[in-house]
DNA sequence: TCTGGGGTCCTAGGACCC
DNA sequence: TCTGGGGTCCTAGGACCC
């Protein structure tokens, strides 16, 4: 029986990088890229530069805050199709691989990330040459991800990081540990003694909230979850969540690598206005030009919407959603707008908004997902 | 320094039906 | 007369991730 081997592959400060590919006078500077690269609105940070790093800034801090920080630094502007240009070829690139010689599957995730395995044999296929195929591809992740590395940089100029495991939570977890520009390893045998000693909230998957619920419980660490009882688990965190979590400090995770390609669900557009908007007509109108947005969106899947929602986030900070589902499908701009219009009319009109969301939930593809 | 925007999945309660 | 019980849909909210 050979090890089963997942890679992850996570390209290095991504955004960051595309920028200062096209903009070769910025290498070695901090660079910060998010909301319209003005620092004195409102926005946060999507990915600092290294050099950026090292004063602090980080992702998902407010643009005003990475200024005062670093007020140096050079703020660009989020420009979502040029990452997305820069996705496609280094999907495609992982997606020719071969590893001694066996087709890959490339699960994506988002823009810079990917699982990569060795090709399932198909059902069926000749016995030796299964074997041959397992024999060869099972010795050396490192050499593959070596080489993913080398590919990944030649076709993009982009650095990448990889890391490998016998299942996707440990490779997704290695990455971290072999960045920038590295490689690293956590297996079913070196588990416990990497992870062990970690808070909950390093397992991907377990964030503030639940490293909060699992503290309450007496459960600190990874190791202290991999021991907890799975019973009290699904009780305290729900039946499919509880004992999840349970796999999660243990490593485990049997989930494939699945090449499907992604069909998304459903669609939104919120916006944070600059300034709170006081006036509800003018709350209308936004709902209205941001249902045509998404309309244009669903309209590029060719799928009619089934569900319409909203989402008002009002001053100081706190958030209500809406949603309906529609008496018939439908991608009529007038239909979803005014039944956007009739959502808000559920919610409170005395109060400043910050934000407004609308979201069209799509009919299922034929075939299902 | 007040806290983006794009998504996914899970939970829980009520309605409704048999 | 004490008020089943299961299944499914709808809705609101929460949590997480990139």
């Amino acid at each position: 029986m050979t090890s089963r081997w997942v890679l992850h592959v996570d390209l290095d400060q991504f955004i960051a990088a595309v920028e200062v590919l096209r903009r070769p006078e910025l290498a070695g500077l901090p660079v910060v890229v998010g909301g319209r690269g003005d620092p004195t609105e409102r926005g946060v940070v999507s990915t600092a530069s290294y050099e950026a790093r090292e004063f602090g800034v980080g992702s998902g801090m407010p643009l005003r805050l990475a200024k005062k920080k670093c007020p140096d630094a050079v703020f660009l502007p989020v420009d979502g199709p040029a990452y997305d240009a820069a996705s496609v070829v280094v999907m495609d690139t992982l997606r020719s691989l071969e590893w001694d010689g066996v087709p890959v599957d490339v699960e994506v995730l988002g823009w810079d990330e990917a699982f990569i395995a060795a090709r399932e044999p198909a059902e069926g296929q000749a016995e030796g040459q299964v074997e041959g195929r397992v024999e060869g591809r099972a010795d050396d992740p490192v050499a593959f991800a070596e080489q993913i590395r080398a590919e990944v940089l030649e076709a993009t100029r982009l650095h990448c990081s990889v890391g490998i495991g016998n299942n996707k939570l440990q490779a997704k977890i290695a990455t971290d540990f072999g960045k920038p520009r590295g490689v690293y390893t956590i297996t079913d045998d070196t588990w416990n003694a990497l992870m062990g000693d970690r808070p909950t909230r390093a397992l991907w998957g377990i964030g503030s909230q639940t490293s909060k619920k699992l503290a309450a419980l007496d459960l600190h660490t990874v190791r202290d979850l991999a021991g907890s009882d799975v019973r009290v688990l699904a009780a305290e965190l729900g039946p499919t969540m509880g004992p999840w979590f349970h796999r999660l400090g243990r490593g485990v995770d049997s989930s494939p690598v699945d090449p499907t390609p992604y069909v998304p669900r459903a669609h939104g557009r919120e916006e944070t206005f600059q300034t709170d908007l006081e006036v509800w007509t003018e709350v209308e109108d936004a709902a209205r030009r941001l249902t045509r947005k998404v309309v244009a969106d669903i309209d590029a899947e060719g799928r009619p919407a089934a569900r319409v929602g909203i989402k008002v986030r009002f001053r100081p900070f706190f958030t209500v959603t809406r949603s309906l589902t529609l008496p018939a499908p439908t991608n009529d701009p007038e239909v979803l707008a005014a039944a956007a219009v009739e959502l808000l009319g559920r919610v409170d009109h005395d109060r400043p908004v910050r934000l407004l969301g609308v979201r069209l939930e799509m009919t299922a593809p034929e075939g299902g997902y």
